[in-house]
DNA sequence: AACTCGGGGCA
DNA sequence: TGCCCAGAGTT
């Protein structure tokens, strides 16, 4: 496809909401991490949910560890998985303080290294946080992907970069959020809303002339 | 590649 | 009830 209709295909994407951000609450990039090391296989309203109690009483690494294990499974109970994110979290603050001033690292390797903090999770923070490039392949995108033209692929990894190569520069830092907000929105899981798709034309796995739901996806769970 | 963690939202 | 949710770590 030529550049000039991959431009095309994302002013459209971007028409839907031209000042994109997370739907996770933060304040800083420590917050951030948290938030999206909670977010794994877990609705961002519930996470929150669980991140307003949890920040009113511990939003730096000193305080979360001051808050202790138990202390912090108490906010984040209501989040599924909660058991290991509690444990991960702890340990991310130890190393946080220990290697890095107690501050998030600018640093892929170095986010990667933190428990807790996988690829999709590392990229978040790199865009969101430091305003880099980066595309988060989530179950949002990793669905969209697939069920477009845009960049099939078997593992995210692999849609990750097809979608960097597919997207033109101008675009690449705030791709990421225009294709979840297509994905959470239109190209949904369940019962997707095709009539008001901005990019249909593109679309792999719909029968446009035949009424009715999409058959479902399965995202990378 | 497959498995496990896991409470909550929603139809 | 069953499916899905801004995944990561282990085997």
């Amino acid at each position: 496809m030529n550049a000039h209709k991959r431009r095309q295909i994302f002013e459209r994407l971007r028409a839907l909401d031209p000042a994109p951000t997370t739907e996770l609450e933060f304040r800083t990039p420590f917050e951030l991490l948290v938030a999206v090391i909670l977010s794994a296989q877990a609705t961002d309203v519930g996470v929150n949910r669980a991140t307003r109690r949890l920040f009113a009483v511990a939003n730096t690494p000193e305080a979360i560890l001051e808050l202790g294990l138990e202390g912090l499974k108490a906010h984040i109970r209501t989040i599924g998985l909660f058991n290991s994110k509690a444990a991960n979290i702890i340990r991310t603050c130890e190393i946080l303080v220990r290697d890095h001033r107690g501050e998030v690292p600018r640093d892929r390797a170095a986010l990667e290294g933190l428990p807790g903090v996988g690829r999709k999770t590392a990229n978040v923070v790199l865009n969101t946080a430091f305003g880099e490039a980066t595309i988060a392949v989530d179950t949002h995108i990793f669905r969209v992907a697939n069920r477009t033209r845009l960049a099939p692929g078997k593992t995210p990894l692999e849609v990750e970069r097809k979608l960097m190569r597919f997207t033109p520069a101008a675009f690449r830092r705030d791709a990421h959020h225009w294709l979840i907000l297509h994905g959470r929105y239109t190209c949904r899981a369940r019962r997707p809303l095709c009539e008001q798709c901005v990019i249909h034309d593109l679309c792999e796995y719909r029968d446009k002339t035949a009424p009715g739901p999409l058959p479902a996806v399965a995202g990378t769970d």
